[in-house]
DNA sequence: CTCGATCGTCGAAGCGCTTCGACAAGGTAG
DNA sequence: CTACCTTGTCGAAGCGCTTCGACGATCGAG
């Protein structure tokens, strides 16, 4: 292993200039720096970054924690740990990659000063992680929204314009009677406050108009959709519009509908809520809600860095939704 | 922070009695021990784990190089990743996730003693990152197979065998034209030696068996699916079986049998090539050839530690597929 | 008994890097 | 010309941990 210290033998220089050439944090001549950086390129030199880190307190590594559960919304999840570890190339840093459940994680990893910052996914309304959290030195970035966020950034999607949009977006085109086919059962269950804002945004929108709507949690899968679907139009039998906020169900839904004989638009229109990919991947183009999972997750990492560089304070951001409309919404029919 | 130094003292012992007594490596007294237990408890204790990878040259941290495109099978890519961060918690190791197109990733990380060893997934067969690989000092493992991994460990499922048993289940049955629907165009030209080797496999098989045969590339979506289909019906008109192995095309697949009026498996067969969840979780449960992408990552974490801590060889191991029927095939129309 | 292991503990020497304080050599303002 | 600042460099003191060698105490074998 090459050291800083022949490096500095290489170049002639000591090693505290070397460091200081190489950190920038101090002036030093053209001349030293090109043979530094010479003797750098020749030697193949690359820090010790556990030496680094134990002398500045900085590791240049974020830590993740990730709901790595196979069942729901993979591609989703991928997309916000795309969004994550490309921005967090852009700064430089690395990103530790945790679980969800190893509840231990964040402790071990931020108390043994593993990383400089913290990014959790998937935060429930009273997470208890979020104890661990405010303990450790680290600033923390939720993607989510949990009911006591002091002390915490956090960064999300505003679930609830979100179904305002959908709805704004249906009465628009004249229908008056709605369906939202949501999260599974067990995700509202874990009090994840992302499919409750979408809920609550749609009740309270839906009824401020006046319209009528039902809610269907349903499970992520072609059988959970066509149950969903079902018990939707049993309870709303008139129904001539669905916003669907479950990716996995989507499939299942257009499916259920086309078998029933419902066109879509002409018979039935979907707003899905879900990331663009998802949206123009199905068999018809859906007018959609876009979930910009990616540029969430690189929002969460500028906002762990602003606090670590320019110690900005915590602060909640909600990003507005935009709706794009496809080939899966029309007109009301008569 | 607390140090050993704290801990040491509140135990009234020296320091590297107390780090002899956290490693285990030379024996201590209960007495002592109890009492540094004590005391470590107390102060909450927790090393930091820069010092330690400066002093011991170990970090307790695995590389793992993952293909985050969005692209095609997020749900694949998601369960390697769970086996390997599972496996290496069992190992006391995190896992730090690189990009597959951050090439300086590997070397950043591995040149810095960032890691212990490094996971590869999606290998292709001339790969450029397995020279840098070669140059490191720590472990490297593949998922996946180069044409040469000389010093470096790999494991993947056995796809060339993978092939031959659902070929074989389908010629059991009678089946005498199969097409096989395979990976993107743009993974084969990538050389992504999975996709070769099934595609080998196949034709290899179904050409020892004198059956007809076609393969098709397949695009991962909706569009790409029918067309693929369109363009093997085309080929081999009187086909009876399908060899499915691209996981997003699938739905794409099955709804357009059934547009063909095609029944499943009456008409015609299905084989999957996929994780055993995305086969039951199709509107109908598929006969599938599993690929175990959770134990797939497991073995890699294990061949890893292997290396690290026996110094063990480096090898390749072939998982050997397993082919479960389900509903998705049966005899040959007559 | 005596000698050599073994056990239990300690002190000190690093591991490779950052950063603080010092200092010589120029530059600039008054 | 003096006083003071800036620039460029160096030496040394850590950062918190592991590990080597040493040493007294115990113990069993001869």
């Amino acid at each position: 292993m090459t050291t800083i210290d022949d490096v500095a033998r290489a170049a002639g220089v000591s090693v505290s200039t070397v460091s200081y050439a190489l950190s920038g944090k101090r002036p030093i001549s053209a001349a030293t720096r090109t043979r530094i950086e010479r003797a750098v390129q020749e030697l193949d030199y690359r820090p010790h970054a556990g030496a680094r880190a134990l002398a500045s307190a900085r590791t240049n590594v974020l830590a993740l924690m990730a709901p790595l559960r196979v069942d729901v919304n993979v591609g989703v999840i991928m997309q916000f740990v795309t969004g994550v570890v490309t921005r967090a190339q852009y700064f430089q840093h690395d990103v530790l990659l945790l679980t969800q459940d190893d509840h231990a994680g964040v402790e071990r990893v931020a108390a043994g000063s593993m990383v400089d910052a913290v990014i959790m996914m998937d935060v429930e309304a009273d997470d208890p992680r979020l104890a661990i959290l405010r303990r450790q030195r680290q600033p923390a970035v939720l993607i989510g929204l949990p009911r006591d966020a002091t002390g915490l950034s956090c960064v999300d999607l505003d679930f609830e314009a979100a179904a305002r949009t959908a709805v704004a977006h249906l009465t628009g085109l004249g229908h008056r009677a709605i369906a939202l086919l949501g999260s599974p059962q067990t995700v509202l269950d874990r009090h994840t406050t992302y499919a409750a804002r979408l809920v609550h945004g749609f009740d309270d929108e839906t009824s401020r108009r006046g319209l009528n709507a039902v809610f269907e949690p349903t499970e992520s899968s072609h059988a959970g959709a066509v149950l969903a679907l079902d018990r939707a139009f049993a309870r709303l039998p008139r129904l001539s519009a669905l916003v669907v906020h479950n990716e996995a169900a989507l499939p299942g839904v257009l499916a259920s509908l086309r078998e029933r004989g419902l066109r879509v638009p002409q018979d039935v229109s979907v707003v899905a809520v879900c990331p663009q990919d998802v949206a123009v991947g199905q068999p018809q183009q859906l007018t959609a809600v876009d979930i910009p999972a990616v540029r969430i997750g690189g929002v969460a990492v500028e906002m762990a860095m602003g606090r670590l560089e320019r110690d900005d304070p915590a602060e909640t951001r909600l990003i507005s939704p935009v709706l794009t409309a496809r080939e899966s919404t029309g007109p009301a029919p008569a």
